[in-house]
DNA sequence: AAGATCAGCAACCGCCTGACC
DNA sequence: TGGTCAGGCGGTTGCTGATCT
């Protein structure tokens, strides 16, 4: 492996840095009009020099009109670092299961926090307590995340009906959703990955008729994305519940999810 | 006021995986 | 059945603005 892929190789003029609003508009619109049916075929189609990845990429992270952007809200970091403690580094399954989150920015968040992290260990191990208080003047920095490191392999065993159940669970999807809420190729990330799927946009209400998200079918989350703090809350209370109690197998099968893996649906 | 430092964010890179031929 | 292609993912880098000295 490892090859350069065509639509990145230098025969081709590509742009490649920030994009430019013109280009965001460009793009905008043609996924708009006619969705995504092919990557690669994009940047041809709608008149843009950039390689088809680079399309998805922005799309994905920065376009879609159901991303929620801003800060992250402590429901949401509570319930990063109990999915990062189960997951590991898998952000797109850590994404699936916050709307309106892409796994770039959840990677983001979380390695902005490791940093930190790993600064205040440095600061403290040193003992010296003036380190420690320079690591703080910025920005308020804390951290309140658990630095170790997940074990390689984490999939919950389904939990026996006659278990407990979290308080304040709400009833979970009933499987687990691509990262990306209206990509119905998504699938966790291991679907084909086809030139036939196709992602409707221009308005989230649009995409939901086309694929409804699975988290939006509790209608705790709006249309937007965003999920009401009761949701999330519970997601963390679930995660919290399970990761606590250690439902581990062996199962390489990544795509027995979280959610998919649990018995409360 | 200016330079240094830091956090946050956007994007690229390399690799992996699955579909197709 | 092996090679090629395209999508997807995680790691990393670089830029920018905010804050501090």
């Amino acid at each position: 492996m490892g090859r350069v892929h065509p639509c990145c190789s230098e025969e081709k003029k590509v742009r490649k840095g920030l994009w430019s609003p013109e280009e965001d508009e460009r793009l905008t619109s043609h996924i708009a009009r006619f969705g995504v049916s092919c990557w690669s075929s994009i940047p041809e189609l709608a008149g843009l020099q950039r390689c088809g990845k680079s399309c998805r990429l922005r799309w994905m992270n920065y376009l879609r009109p159901d991303l929620k952007r801003g800060r992250f809200s402590q429901q949401e970091e509570d319930l990063i670092i109990a999915l990062h403690k189960a997951l590991g580094n898998s952000w797109s399954q850590i994404a699936a299961r916050l709307p309106g989150r892409s796994d770039n920015e959840i990677k983001n968040f979380w390695n902005a926090r490791l940093r930190k992290k790993l600064r205040q260990k440095e600061a403290s191990s040193t003992a010296g307590s003036k380190e420690h208080a320079a690591s703080h003047r910025r920005r308020g920095g804390e951290d309140g995340g658990s630095g170790t490191h997940p074990p390689a392999v984490f999939n919950p065993l389904p939990v026996p009906e006659d278990r407990p159940r979290p308080a304040g669970y709400v009833a979970a999807p009933a499987a687990a959703g691509s990262s990306y809420d209206n990509d119905p190729s998504g699938a966790g990330g291991t679907a084909a990955a086809t030139c036939g799927s196709v992602l409707m946009a221009g308005n989230a209400a649009a995409a939901e008729s086309v694929a409804p998200s699975p988290t939006s079918t509790t209608s705790a989350c709006t249309e937007a994305g965003g999920c009401d703090d009761g949701f999330l809350k519970a997601m963390v209370d679930d995660a919290s519940f399970l990761f606590g109690d250690f439902y581990l197998d062996g199962n390489q099968d990544g795509s027995n999810s979280f959610w998919g893996g649990h018995a409360f649906s």
